[in-house]
RNA sequence: GGGCAAUUGGCUCAGUUGGCUAGAGCACUUCCUUGACAUGGAAGGGAUCACAGGUUCGAGUCCUGUAUUGCCCACCA
């Protein structure tokens, strides 16, 4: 039998997988009787490629399933993969653009079959990635967030929701992205602080009547004096005594030569710049809401590309904001109106694109949304009555605290890859009224043909409607915006069974795109029954593992989903793992050349090693440092693993030891010392893995394996090995293999053959499916005292004192005296375990003498002398002064403990006890080793 | 501006209801090629637990304040 010494996961996981997935063992299905786990994926984007973010998240889900499916659940990781409207399109355009075109050379029919077919060609590349990193998804029921049952889903909810009142169109200040060129939502929109200044504008002034008194201008305060084109009045505060003048004045506003209204509101800061407010109520949040307080006009000098319209004087028609922005000083400063030296430096906090990090435009525009705060009551209350739980805890306040403050959601994206929006606007009755104005926009906006005005009339419906119920015409333009990529990505949980239930499955629906499946009812009506099974049996979810920069995007909107649409939550429990960052603590990312690639490691290492070094490294929610280096723990620990077994079946194979059982008999104190060790790793493993604490549980394994079998079962066993030990052996490594199987699948699927292959044994197919062990009892055991852990305590101490004593790891002569108190059964131990001792002490012989010629150590049991000529007093002197001077102050605080009072009284009494043991035993160790330092002058 | 965290050996982190001579991994020092593994084994050095108060018989752990760092939210131009 040829085992190399080194675990080469090349060979082994690819065919591992295989066997896996064509087996069937990733799936699952409706089993009545039996509990379900069910995890849905975050669905990465089509565009993705992994990241060793994507392989954290992943690693940990896959743990959970494995864990489960081990533990007899009804285990299904559900997989799929995200649209990602802006990102996707934005690849393509740029995949377009090395053919010289632009979309709209295309047009928006072509433009979507490149979509497609980009997402066809390299949608499941993420999915394909997520194999080699072990991942045990069911791929038979991979979803996409564009397929048509999908559609279906996501069209039904914006129709019940529009039905409920709950979603609306308006024209309202949104975050707009002039490169992206459309809308996003506020947390599509996240504020970064960008340096700036604070200019001072002065604005002339002209009294209105016969006042006098009154300055020839007012200097205002902007961080952007681009706006003030489409400023329509300014605003102080209505105690602020310097400006009382300013109602009875005319201002104008320069370069325009508009008269600007005067608004007093007590949002105005008089502290802040000068205490006067230009107010541009089209482009600044603030202003917009005073514009709407005090029915100012609103005037947008915008154009979608945020350069300047014809809303603002000719010469400054078509530029660039920035360049707007110089000239509007320039020409300020010509007229005396702007100092350049008075400018100040100003960090401004403002939203950027989270796409493409484009400065953001508020930008005023009609657009749909949603009313979230209905949405989000029941969603707020499953948290606060831990229905669904948070960990680590402390997201739950900050899930709370988002949600109690939830605003109106934007969900129109003026983009062309995404969910159709289902609205339709009678061309007949919008015309007459002049909400459609049938025009072509400036520049490239895909609202070519039609210009959608506020306050168009629309119908709600999935189908083309055949006549407008006002007017009866039949013509009718669709939505051309399409909803936000999270608009889909919210019913995740629940559209992933194909809620609700109007499309077949995916082979038939891609079959005919919903057309042809007339003929097909029969199975359409029992596909339809199906899938309302599973969502029963499968729904609500079990955990949601995920990173905490979606929380607010995909978390909290379908924990309201979840409620809206099916009553109830959509999971129970939401893990919230850190992020990945390099050894400097710097967020990896492609720009900063930082990544270290999962798929290289993978290549290097395995992927066991990738997986279990993630683990061992991701403390519950902390971020995760990663260097190449970090990685060597888990490689490391597969060779161990490897070799163990490796030395086990040559052994089994050497002595010609058949093992067709794992009836265990004739049990030593070491082997009851060694199922003792299981039973606690196994009760730890479950108590952490329950936890979400998976490093811990990591932890527990590889301590359990690495210390307690292999360096001191295996090695106390290794001369001695029976048929009864090579079963012990057999049966602790198996169990060891199945506990650590979540978290490394290949590494213990291949053990696991290996065993299978190399005894009689009659395993399960694979470790996969395989039982999760379960705390068994053999014998009681003392734990502190017993035999084994004497000898090791013994051995330990050898060893130590070698060193201090210089001696070179060379085999020398040990004598011992025993005490006389207990002294048989003392004397006992020592005997039957000298072997141990003699060989993982390094000792050559040991002599049981009544007195030794020199005692070196001491404990109350017994005393031992080391014959060696060899002996460094020097450091032996130094290593006991260290030992007194370490025992003393301990000893002294523990007897001043014991002194006071108020300890003894008010202590828990075993605490007093314990107190006082250690006390006794620190004397006594203190007065050994003093005598033997005296001894040693 | 509001909120949430963190601060423990050179580095990364444990320390779960207050009882700890504060642990682990990496790094470091010394020794060892012994018949699974040098991707290994053995031993060791190294921390006044950010700081200042407080509660308590007792504080790394609880409370208050300070400092530093990080994250999230927010319409002060």
């Amino acid at each position: 039998m040829d085992i190399p010494s080194q675990y080469n996961p090349k060979e082994v996981e690819d065919k591992h997988y295989k066997k896996w997935f064509s087996s069937g063992y990733f799936n699952a299905k409706v089993m009545p009787g039996r509990k379900p786990f069910c995890i849905v994926i975050p669905p990465p984007n089509v565009t993705g490629i992994l990241h060793m973010g994507h392989a954290l998240n992943n690693t940990i889900q896959d743990v959970l399933v494995r864990y489960k499916r081990m533990q007899g659940f009804e285990s299904l990781w559900m997989p799929g993969t995200d649209h990602a409207g802006i990102a996707t399109q934005n690849m393509v355009e740029k995949s377009l653009a090395k053919e010289g075109l632009r979309k709209e050379d295309l047009g928006r029919e072509e433009f979507t079959r490149r979509l497609w077919d980009w997402t066809d060609k390299h949608g499941t590349t993420i999915l394909n990635q997520l194999k080699k990193l072990g991942a045990s998804c069911d791929w038979d029921r991979t979803r996409f967030t564009m397929d048509s049952a999908y559609q279906d889903a996501v069209a039904e909810v914006f129709i019940r929701l529009a039905q409920k009142g709950l979603i609306y169109r308006g024209t309202r200040l949104i975050n707009w992205c002039p490169r992206c060129k459309t809308a996003l939502s506020d947390e599509e929109s996240p504020h970064r602080e960008i340096d700036g200044y604070l200019y001072y504008l002065k604005y002339p002034v002209k009294a209105r009547g016969q006042k006098q008194d009154i300055p020839g201008h007012v200097v205002v305060a902007t961080t952007r004096p681009e706006t003030m084109l489409g400023d329509t009045a300014v605003a102080v505060h209505p105690k602020d005594e310097r400006y009382r003048w300013l109602k009875d004045a005319i201002v104008t506003l320069p370069l325009v030569n508009r008269e600007l209204k005067v608004v007093e509101d007590e949002a105005i800061d008089p502290a802040f710049g000068t205490g006067v407010v230009k107010v541009t109520p089209a482009h600044d949040p603030v202003d917009f809401a005073l514009g709407k307080k005090y029915g100012l006009e609103f005037i947008n000098i915008f154009n979608h590309d945020a350069t300047l319209n014809e809303n603002v004087p000719k010469d400054f028609a078509r530029m660039e904001r920035h360049d707007a922005r110089k000239k509007v000083l320039e020409e300020l400063a010509k007229i005396g109106l702007y100092d350049d030296k008075e400018k100040k430096p100003y960090k401004v906090n403002a939203g950027h694109c989270y796409r493409c990090h484009t400065l953001i435009e508020p930008w005023l525009s009609p657009q749909w949304f949603v009313n979230m705060k209905p949405l989000a009551a029941p969603a707020i209350r499953a948290v606060e009555n831990d229905d669904v739980r948070f960990t680590p805890v402390r997201w739950k306040k900050v899930y709370l605290n988002w949600m109690n403050n939830i605003q109106d959601w934007c969900i129109s994206r003026q983009i062309w890859w995404g969910h159709p929006i289902p609205a339709w606007y009678c061309l007949k009755c919008n015309c007459d009224a002049g909400k459609i104005i049938k025009t072509v926009l400036p520049g490239n906006s895909p609202q070519a043909k039609y210009v959608i005005a506020d306050g168009a009339k629309y119908v709600i419906s999935k189908e083309r409607p055949e006549k407008c119920p006002d007017c009866g015409a039949g013509e009718f333009i669709k939505d051309p915006d399409v909803l936000d990529t999270w608009f889909s990505s919210w019913l995740w949980p629940f559209a992933t069974f194909y809620w609700p239930f109007n499309h077949a499955g995916q082979g038939l629906a891609a079959a005919g795109q919903g057309k042809n499946l007339t003929s097909s009812e029969k199975i359409l009506k029992r596909e339809r029954e199906v899938f309302k099974k599973e969502l029963e049996y499968f729904y609500p979810t079990s955990t949601l593992v995920t990173a905490s920069e979606i929380l607010f995007f995909w978390v909290a909107r379908m924990i309201m989903a979840g409620f809206e649409f099916q009553g109830r939550a959509p999971f129970s429990d939401v893990v919230i793992h850190g992020t990945v960052r390099d050894a400097k603590g710097i967020k990896m990312s492609k720009s900063l050349g930082n990544i270290i690639d999962p798929l290289e490691v993978i290549e290097k290492f395995g992927a066991d090693s990738l997986r279990f070094s993630l683990m061992m490294i991701a403390s519950s929610g902390a971020d995760v440092y990663l260097s190449d280096e970090k990685f060597l723990v888990g490689r490391n620990f597969c060779n161990k693993i490897w070799n163990a077994t490796r030395f086990l079946l040559l052994k089994i194979k050497e002595k010609n030891i058949t093992i067709d059982n794992l009836e265990l008999s004739n049990l030593e104190d070491v082997d009851e010392w060694i199922l003792d060790r299981s039973n606690l790793a196994i009760e730890r493993i479950n108590k952490n893995l329950v936890d979400f604490r998976i490093n811990d549980a990591a932890k527990a394994i590889y301590d359990f394996f690495w210390h307690d079998f292999c360096d001191w079962y295996i090695e106390i066993v290794k001369d001695d090995f029976t048929a009864d030990k090579a079963k012990a052996l057999i049966y602790t490594l198996l169990n060891a293999m199945k506990l650590l199987h979540p978290i490394m699948p290949f590494v213990t699927e291949e053990v696991f053959q290996a065993i299978k292959s190399h005894t009689a044994l009659a395993l399960d197919e694979t470790i996969m499916t395989s039982r999760w062990p379960e705390r068994k009892n053999f014998g009681d055991v003392p734990r502190e005292d017993s035999a084994v852990n004497r000898i090791i305590e013994v051995i330990e101490n050898i060893r130590n004192i070698k060193a201090e004593l210089g001696i070179p790891q060379k085999k020398i002569p040990l004598e011992v005296s025993i005490n006389k108190i207990n002294r048989n059964a003392d004397e006992e131990i020592w005997r039957k375990h000298q072997n141990w001792i003699k060989r993982l002490a390094w000792i050559d012989r040991i002599e049981f003498r009544d007195t030794l010629s020199r005692v070196i150590y001491r404990t109350p049991q017994w005393e031992f002398n080391l014959v060696s000529d060899e002996v460094d007093t020097q450091g032996f002197k130094a290593a006991l002064d260290k030992k007194i001077g370490q025992a003393q102050p301990v000893l002294n605080k523990t007897l001043a403990k014991l002194n006071n009072e108020g300890f003894v009284k008010n202590a828990d009494p075993e605490v007093v006890e314990s107190e006082k043991e250690k006390s006794a035993q620190l004397s006594g160790q203190l007065k050994r080793l003093t005598e033997l330092r005296e001894a040693f002058k």
